[in-house]
DNA sequence: ACATTGTCTTTTGTATACAGTATAGTATTA
DNA sequence: TAATACTATACTGTATACAAAAGACAATGT
């Protein structure tokens, strides 16, 4: 059992779908390339398992789409591209608007408390300049929003399309980790409209804060996209 | 290998990703009860198959959040109830709105011909009053307006929440089959804003068509729905 | 020299055996 | 009689062995 996995996972005991969360990070920071292609076997020796759960791991991974199956040519790393990117994008305008809006109408006093937890961790990892922790507040800071929105249905696709866009946010940050500057204050606007129980304007500003970040990535794809 | 899906399979060579095919049809028309419990021992003894195939194709169908899995528990097929059915409709607006946008964008000559003869075995269905020869034209055509969307991100995700919504249409056409002529026209008049590269109508008519299909499902479900 | 075919290797897909855990049922004790 | 503990059972999760298919490479024939 040489897992390592860099979260804290004390009593691992449970079920091997922390494969899954291992690889989900590998494949957003780019530890693994882009088009790479990944056989059961070498995973499952690199991680001194069996191939089940590494299967496994692999259908979770491809309903995220960070993995693409062919019919007996096994899986390879979802290629990156500016085409891809629009599209992961297009959806989460609609996505996540809807998410706001719904959170605007449904949330409690203890979300919001929540949120505004989240919102200063956000800050504090943006002062640090450290750009993995901003992620991980990130994602908590948007998840909390959507379970906000009191819709398990949507909660269940933005949380897979969600990864998606992670992985080319890291790659934009990577090259220019000022960027998460650019996230904060439409987090905070968001989190004011959402308090002030005005779902369009958590509509409208969370549509605004994902198309401004889809214009500020879209450059840095380009970059490093190889061929698709 | 008793498998005898209803299609054709002359060839069923290939893999027994078929049985999540098989399984999804007895789920969307109800063979199988919202609410049960399906072992993998059961299903492969019922199918004359190992537990492994079973066993993926209970994650695909998680995927497409017809099964719901909880740790050791296994699985069981998705509740149905009137919540439920909102929030797949709400996301459902969203996104088919979206497809039907783009789709007038992308369209070819030759998406719009198949999109005619689509309509034209639809009509036919409804005619003949063969409500399962309907649903399958539905969703053929549902699909053909996604793929014309040229945005495989959106294609995946509705393919999954489409089975869903599937399965509440199957439920309230079993009560009421004259809810297949309310659909109808509306499809013919989003392809005649499709055909005229028109995405803002196209958005709106596929937004009327699913939210006027959502009233007309609802209190059908309330019916139905057992407690959740 | 090029194409076609056959074999060989790699890797997925399937079957089955085994282990661990959760639940239910029963028995015993207060 | 009720509550708690123990045991048995059933089912998931994991490991491994086996079959089959696809791709690569080489050899042979035209």
């Amino acid at each position: 059992m040489s897992l390592s996995l860099s979260g804290a996972f004390l009593v691992p005991e449970v079920i091997a779908s922390n494969i899954a969360q291992h690889l989900e990070r590998e494949i957003i920071f780019c530890d693994v390339k882009p088009g790479a292609r990944l056989t059961e076997e070498e995973v499952s020796l690199r991680l001194g398992i069996s191939r089940s759960p590494v299967r496994e791991a692999f259908r979770l991974l491809e309903g995220d789409g960070l993995l693409i199956r062919t019919q007996r040519r096994g899986v390879r790393v979802a290629p990156v591209s500016r085409a891809d990117l629009d599209e992961v994008q297009m959806c989460r305008v609609e996505l996540e608007g809807l998410a706001a809006a719904e959170a605007a109408l449904h949330v409690a006093e203890a979300d919001i408390a929540q949120l505004r937890n989240v919102l200063a961790s956000l800050e504090g990892s943006l002062k640090r300049n450290d750009v993995r922790a901003y992620f991980s507040n990130n994602v908590a800071f948007t998840t909390r929003i959507h379970l906000a929105s009191a819709n398990r249905t949507l909660t269940r696709i933005l949380n897979g399309i969600g990864k998606q866009a992670l992985r080319y946010r890291y790659i934009a940050y990577a090259h220019v980790p000022e960027l998460m500057k650019v996230s904060l204050p439409g987090n905070r606007r968001i989190l004011a409209a959402i308090q002030a129980h005005d779902p369009v304007a958590a509509r409208k500003l969370t549509e605004q804060l994902i198309r401004g970040s889809w214009k500020a990535i879209s450059p840095y794809i380009e970059a490093t996209e190889g061929s698709d």
